[in-house]
DNA sequence: CCCTATTAGTGTAACGATACACTAAGTCTT
DNA sequence: AAGACTTAGTGTATCGTTACACTAATAGGG
């Protein structure tokens, strides 16, 4: 119960407590094996873990990333933080969780409390449009990896960021649509405060220009802005369906901002009494675990989760541990269409 | 950049860093308003934060406790992890993540990272049967909330515990399925190394036992109990789903052991051009967020989760702070039967 | 007006690990 | 055999905060 340190191990081994910090730190060449052997024997005996906080004290790093999502109740963040934890956690750093549902203040207050406590790398499951928030810490020395920060921002400063190119992330689905007969195509998007929405929205009005479409702001759904972080993003997809499914011209295929919100759409389409495909098509981003066994499969992007996951963690670690002050990475990884049932041929009419 | 300490912030308010560190630990009350105000300032100026190292170093104690769940991709734990988190940090305290697929050894590795980063409680997901591993954690001065463990486990310590009662969860759902005519009811358990699955079989056992309804060892699926990580929920539920409806006497209905298996046996029912609910009745246990939206939305027993992960917030920290050597405590919470889509009336033949 | 309480602070020794400069032997080299 | 080098360690100050024992000054009571 009483805390063994670094001195039980050094008398019960017959050292200096420098030895024991030695072999400790690897530096094992600096003694012989028959001691470096009683030293891992002591230490084996006490069952001695060195105090973390002792160390970080005086080394001033902490073997924590912080890692800040909206919500971990989210099956894609969800996702994404189990894959980040285990990155972490083989590369030896442990994770601390936050959920900032989107909101600038709560992922301000969780970041400070981050520095606090020592850690010096935060990876960002969302990238708000505003990021100035996080200057101040910045400039302290925090480092930041965001999940899809693109350089365009126009913000104070500019943090690594691992992703998609959302924009073609929508460029595929719209394509996909329009080659499936659609041209009346309704966008689910809730509120734009994040970047890899603005460039998702960016995808489909170009890809409709291109193809000679004019663009119906009425077809977007930006959502209210208000009760945002209490809603579920299912819930908002199915108002966001509701709303688009009223309209005096229906769109006859939706695209929503994420599978979460597909699946909203599902509910809301189910509560019209439309049916999808027939009626309606509809296809998120993400290609979530729950997308390929729903009842009907969705068509979506497939985000390689993993590979993000883990670059991410890579970089920040490398961020952490070679403070290079070199220029900021971004990184853009392919996704691809994953066609399933939820999407078919344009029937000739509107979804009602 | 250079870290701010609590003596640059005594110099600028000219007084001992005795007074600084009073005011940060609450003894306000030694010092004139106008002092408090002149050191609350030079605070402010400095944009000085406590390091919380030294802090743990000296007192011994840190502002952390450990979640360890089996996946956090999982919705319901993803869920689960956001509301400890959300009540931790409203008490101030911070959430470190692990993910360990149910593997005691990972549980074990992962707590020992834990104790050896100064963390004192942590809250478990899940409870495997054995519990064995956490024993010398346990002795050290580790405390240990789980999601429910109840008392009948024979460990050889016993940690507090909450969450709801299990044997009247499968009690509630197998009666609800007897009532609307179903007799050969399928279990889809998957392998039964936790607690609450050993209860809910159990639940359904006993109910088809005062039922007078012979029990079929057939109908269990426990799953293969190898690939068990790898494997998610929905894949177990989808082969669980194919074993049961491949069987000469296939059920006409089948409780999940959770939403997720749940879902799963949508997907195998699928497969197999077996209808829900037409064909086969399906119910599952938790109550996800996904669960009231799905395209046929589920029958299942609605855990209170929120209220869950907040008690075992209070217990935890309660212990942590006021290192009561109380007995353990074991609280079990209503849980409720919610009638959806998924669960009809018995057609008067077997599904396939 | 002296003695005791109270108020408003301060000084100092830890907490446990580490890095660096140091040393006392032993080993080569020529 | 003397000097240089290597090996195998050790001593000590330090990281930033806190708890506790301390003190100086003011206030109150008789």
């Amino acid at each position: 119960m009483a805390k063994t340190t670094i001195a039980d191990v050094a008398r019960l081994a017959d050292v200096s407590a420098s030895s024991v910090s030695n072999l400790l730190n690897g530096r094992s060449q600096r003694m012989r094996p028959a001691t470096q052997e009683r030293i891992q024997n002591a230490i084996e005996a006490l069952g001695f873990t060195p105090s973390l906080a002792a160390r970080q004290l005086k080394t001033g790093h902490s073997p924590f990333i912080g890692l800040i999502v909206p919500s971990v109740a989210d099956p894609f963040f969800g996702c994404f933080a189990r894959y980040v934890e285990e990155e972490a956690s083989e590369k030896g750093y442990q994770v601390l969780l936050g959920n900032s549902d989107r909101n600038s203040d709560r992922e301000k207050r969780y970041a400070e409390m981050l520095w606090g406590s020592g850690v010096r790398g935060i990876i960002f499951g969302s990238s708000l449009v505003k990021f100035d928030h996080l200057a101040d810490l910045y400039r302290e020395g925090m480092h930041f990896v965001s999940f899809y920060r693109s350089a365009h921002s126009g913000a104070q400063f500019i943090a690594d960021s691992i992703g998609v190119d959302n924009i073609q992330a929508t460029r595929l689905l719209t394509k996909h649509l329009l080659a499936l007969g659609h041209r009346r195509i309704g966008f689910v998007s809730g509120p734009t405060d994040m970047i890899c929405r603005l460039d998702r929205l960016e995808g489909f009005y170009k890809t409709l220009e291109e193809a000679n479409i004019s663009i119906d702001k009425q077809l977007v759904w930006e959502g209210a802005n208000g009760d945002f972080g209490s809603t579920s993003f299912i819930e908002l997809g199915r108002q966001g369906a509701h709303y688009l499914l009223s309209l005096s011209e229906p769109p006859s295929a939706i695209i929503a901002i994420n599978d979460m919100h597909a699946f909203g759409v599902y509910a809301g389409a189910r509560d019209l009494g439309v049916k999808v495909p027939e009626d309606l098509s509809v296809a998120g981003i993400d290609d979530i675990m729950l997308s390929a066994v729903s009842v009907t499969p969705l068509t979506t992007i497939k985000q390689p989760i993993r590979d993000i996951a883990r670059l991410s963690v890579e970089r920040l670690i490398d961020r952490l541990e070679n403070d290079s002050a070199q220029e900021p990475v971004h990184l853009m990884l392919p996704s691809s269409l994953i066609v399933r049932e939820s999407t078919s041929r344009y029937a000739g009419r509107p979804a009602r």
